[in-house]
DNA sequence: AAAAAAAAGTCAATAAGTTTATTATCAATA
DNA sequence: TATTGATAATAAACTTATTGACTTTTTTTT
């Protein structure tokens, strides 16, 4: 130790996002240790805690996508993974035969419920130093940087398109 | 649109908290495309970048993996790959023959000149809607949650090795 | 000095994230 | 109705992340 020779000379704006990088990438690390002692990953117990909260404890692949910002090809082998481990049920919709459905199984449910105490534990302590206000004035300007993000990214594409078109 | 039937259950505690992992999600696929253009990926942007604030730009590859948070396992198949695109050169320490060191080539340096403007604007129109107060304390406000998760890894951790030994 | 412990990397296996391409179904329209 | 175009999901290939086992070298202990 001592000897990192290493001088940062990052822009103050830099610092700044990639302290929130860090800091997702730390919180997910520790928190997905609550989840793989019921042999779920991350991104897999959102996906339950999704399902939980639609009508019917079930929803279309694609939607349940869109909400975590997942892109359609990686959910498909997410899903098959936790069907497999029977955490939930995929079936098609009679409606669109297009559409696969995703449905949280009484196993997923009751996974959900015994995760849930040490969750809110968890998060409790990480942000045991804020206090109400503190934390409603962090999510907001945090809203803000996800805003700025989804619009740049809305551009980029957009420029894209009108190259190509 | 407008049939997405999901109900929004989380605690406010961990609305925040997963906020800025979306936000940090957010920024590291926006921020890609910069560097996609020039052939990295975002951690190997990022190896590059401590390399060259590193001194004569070299460091081992376990300070590197440190620095990023970035297991050696990982950083094994990272660094090789960034030789054979030839930003950086690897070779052995001869004061101690376990180590490798990772030293940015010229092509490497070139790059990320090539990179740093386009980044840094990218970076300024996330960051607008702030003024210098604002970023700052988000600054701390961040920072006391990379410590909290860091201390709660630890403690883990710790937990752990008392029922191992 | 010999044995034990620690440190640095690598390998293999698996999960997850991305990109590009493909299949199947649905919707629009000519 | 037949063709065209858009959607939903999957497949394949590659990169990245993580864990656990293993090798080699260094450091510590005894």
């Amino acid at each position: 130790m001592g000897d990192i020779k290493y001088k940062n000379d990052l822009t103050f704006d830099e610092r700044v996002m990639m302290a929130i990088v860090r800091a997702a990438e730390n919180f997910k690390r520790t928190h997905s240790t609550i989840f793989k002692d019921y042999g779920l990953s991350f991104p897999q117990y959102n996906i339950l805690r999704v399902l939980e909260a639609s009508e019917m404890g079930q929803n279309k692949i694609s939607v349940v996508g869109n909400i975590m910002l997942v892109p359609s090809a990686n959910m498909t082998g997410l899903a098959k993974r936790m069907e497999q481990s029977g955490f939930l049920v995929r079936k098609s919709d009679p409606k669109d035969e297009r559409v696969k459905l995703l449905c949280i199984s009484e196993k997923g449910r009751k996974i959900l419920k015994g995760i849930e105490k040490k969750k809110d534990k968890s998060i409790d302590i990480l942000l045991k130093d804020f206090n109400q206000d503190q934390k409603a004035e962090l999510l907001k300007a945090i809203k803000k940087i996800i805003k700025a993000t989804t619009d740049l990214q809305k551009d980029l594409k957009g420029k894209l398109k009108s190259v190509v078109s």
